[in-house]
DNA sequence: AATTCGTGGCT
DNA sequence: TAGCCAAGAAT
């Protein structure tokens, strides 16, 4: 078996050494560099990675200015590439590496591990194409391309087979050629090992490969379904002042934490419940169910925008847009603290998620924004 | 082990 | 089109 796993190594770094996609990040050897591109390609495709990775790095150069930036920064530069929590937790790993390492990347395998957002793959990947040691980095193109060169039954979705996949993967690592190898799997499986289309007679361990060989490529990896997202109806309040500003909450913790969110409740009523909005909005000096329709209440309810769906990966939101305006009426208690007025040529400047930017696309509080484009 | 956490492209 | 999926990690 270790004879097999030996020459699916050599053949794999062989083919990468011969030609490979022209990406960005293969043109440097900065770890730093090098880190960034593996925390945004965690779930995230290469074509959608490419611009964010080249703005990223034009803002923060190196990763003492990283370890230096303010959060609201660096959360702008991530805004629309998702799982934001990748974005505060390299900020951390840089700050750690600057305090505890003086600046200078730890080479060391359990050193980079414990870096915040680094797991297993991230610490193979780094490991091996930054500093070329022999570390296995299992991703979703190396799970699939093994599963199907030995035919691996388990679930790849599983914590124990994933371990044996990396097992298998550490014994197929050519002396001296830890990096052409790391990424040769990866690049077999993003454009050769597909997962729907496999273009197997293009494959270079096509002779190596057992699905291949029994007709089998597309049962594998197996995997078990996942949950459809759960619906709910979010009611969501656009709320301006007199000066045309929008209130905007900066959201603490859970879903799209770090971002600045419209304010919204979950409600399976027909109308927009005051209450639910008072409580929204911290508002614990006044009450009145009615008070949002009130002529000497703060908040006064212009009506209904529009609908906006968002679907996450595990949530799917029918939002009810609603117009408000917010009159000054001089000594009254005013919004809780996490929440801060905008006015509209601000909303660009400031890192906001796409669920919320279609609502504000909606009610033409916002420019269509061109799509960011990779150059 | 099972959930949580975004977004956009493709079938 | 509704679901699947992408260079996963944290809890």
């Amino acid at each position: 078996m270790k004879a097999r796993l030996s020459e699916i190594g050599l053949t794999v770094s062989a083919w990468y050494r011969a030609g490979h996609r022209a990406l960005p990040w293969r043109e440097t050897d900065d770890p730093y560099k090098i880190l960034v591109s593996e925390i945004m390609l965690q779930q995230t495709r290469v074509e959608t990675v490419i611009g964010y990775w080249k703005r990223f790095l034009e803002v923060f150069p190196d990763i003492a200015s990283l370890a230096g930036a303010d959060t609201e920064q660096v959360m702008n530069m991530w805004q629309g590439l998702g799982y934001y929590a990748r974005a505060r937790n390299l900020q951390k790993a840089a700050q750690m590496v600057v305090r505890e390492y003086h600046g200078r990347f730890p080479e060391l395998p359990a050193d980079i591990r414990r870096l915040p957002g680094i797991g297993a793959y991230t610490t193979g990947a780094l490991a091996s194409i930054a500093f070329g040691l022999p570390v296995p980095a299992v991703d979703g193109n190396v799970l699939r391309v093994t599963s199907r060169l030995l035919l691996l039954e388990g679930d790849v979705g599983t914590p124990g087979v994933k371990r044996g996949v990396e097992a298998f993967v550490a014994d197929m690592i050519p002396t001296g050629s830890a990096s052409d190898f790391c990424q040769g799997m990866m690049e077999l499986g993003a454009t050769i090992c597909t997962p729907t289309s496999p273009v197997c007679s293009s494959c270079p361990a096509d002779k190596l490969c057992l699905a291949r060989k029994t007709g089998r490529q597309l049962e594998f990896p197996h995997k078990q379904a996942k949950s459809p997202p759960v619906e709910s109806r979010q009611i969501v309040c656009l709320i301006r002042d007199e000066s045309g500003r929008i209130l905007l909450q900066n959201r603490k913790e859970g879903l799209l934490s770090g971002l600045w969110g419209i304010p919204h409740f979950e409600s399976d009523n027909d109308e927009p419940d005051a209450d639910a909005l008072m409580e929204r909005l911290g508002l614990t000096g006044l009450d009145a169910p009615e008070a949002a329709c009130d002529r000497i209440h703060p908040l006064f309810a212009e009506g209904f925008v529009g609908t906006v769906t968002h679907v996450f990966t595990h949530r799917k939101w029918n939002m009810e847009i609603w117009s408000f305006l917010w009159r000054d009426l001089s000594d009254g208690p005013g919004p809780a603290e996490d929440f801060t007025w905008f006015a509209p040529d601000r909303l660009s400047g400031i890192p906001i998620p796409e669920a919320f930017r279609k609502v504000l696309r909606l009610a033409g509080k916002q420019p269509p924004e061109e799509k960011r484009k990779n150059t």
